[in-house]
DNA sequence: TAATTACCTCT
DNA sequence: GAGGTAATT
């Protein structure tokens, strides 16, 4: 069946695909020569463009494909409402206005639980690898040579040496163990969205190779939580910098500073003072050498 | 509590 | 050494 012309439009304001694409939050996302991106989103191979205040989306189908596209790309929310929650502090004023229009993705749980998993000390483009190679192997077709990530009851039935050749190295291991979890109910993460923060926060934590920082990540991108707040080594760089004058000051203070600062959605400000912290290496912003 | 190290594999 | 965790000291 051919769903080639499937493709939808939509007006947004406040949205930038680029970044939100970049910014490290999904790894199934590819730019293609034209500035057009391809991705595999559930059971579906989505190419998407932006071009000023229109968003085009091929490759969504059935009923609901609206609701859907608006749903993964936070359309639904009214960005300058967010951002009004956010402390008034200049670093952050500053990451904000370089980045206007990042949003927080609302990714399935069960690859985003998988994905992060698979990310401990890795680099983007490592995981990006490894969530690939999960996905052909285990995975259904989607067309055009790509696959769906597979299911955490497709997982829970590999072997570990299996997952191991996907590169994925000691974190084999947690994987296979979360996806036991998953697939047992023992963790449902596909219903941790509506249980209260703290427990939905426990139950990830008690999956192996889960702290804070992967169940942070998996609270916000796949489960909606805004509160939720990873700090990872970019942007404990950024918040030492910013905040504690480059002192040495532990996690826990950290994440309770976050917590205390940045108000009910955190997280978003955690994405654009990581997207921030993450450039500024690349394009530098003018006081790197000060600092030194 | 804070610091160190192993854990896989690749750049 | 890398966007981390867990065990050990």
């Amino acid at each position: 069946m051919l769903v080639a012309d499937s493709t939808l439009r939509f007006n947004v304001v406040d949205f930038r695909l680029d970044g939100t694409l970049q910014c490290g939050q999904a790894f199934r996302w590819e730019r293609l020569a034209d500035g057009e991106w391809q991705g595999v989103v559930d059971h579906e191979l989505w190419r998407v463009r932006q071009d000023g205040d229109t968003l085009t989306v091929r490759g969504a189908t059935g009923v609901n494909a609206t609701e859907r596209v608006c749903r993964y790309f936070a359309l639904d929310r009214a960005l300058p409402r967010i951002i009004e929650t956010f402390p008034d502090d200049p670093a952050l004023r500053a990451a904000v206005r370089r980045h206007w229009g990042l949003r927080v993705l609302r990714q399935s749980p069960w690859e985003t639980l998988a994905s992060f998993i698979a990310s401990s000390t890795k680099q983007i483009v490592q995981i990006q690898q490894i969530v690939g190679a999960l996905a052909r192997r285990w995975g259904e077709p989607v067309g055009d040579g790509q696959f769906s990530f597979p299911s955490a009851s497709v997982l829970a039935r590999a072997r570990e040496s299996e997952l191991r050749a996907c590169r994925l190295g000691f974190r084999a291991r947690y994987l296979l163990a979360a996806a036991r979890a998953v697939d047992s109910g023992r963790v449902p993460v596909e219903e941790l969205s509506r249980w209260e923060f703290d427990r939905a926060r426990a139950a990830l934590l008690s999956l192996p190779g889960v702290g804070d920082k992967i169940a942070a990540c998996v609270l916000l991108f796949g489960c909606g939580f805004d509160a939720a707040f990873p700090i990872d080594v970019w942007v404990e760089r950024a918040l030492r910098r910013i905040y504690f004058s480059s002192r040495r000051v532990s996690r826990r203070v950290l994440s309770e500073f976050a917590a205390r600062h940045f108000g009910p959605y955190a997280g978003w400000a955690q994405q654009y003072l990581f997207f921030e912290e993450r450039l500024r290496g690349r394009q530098p912003v003018g006081d790197d050498r000060a600092e030194r």
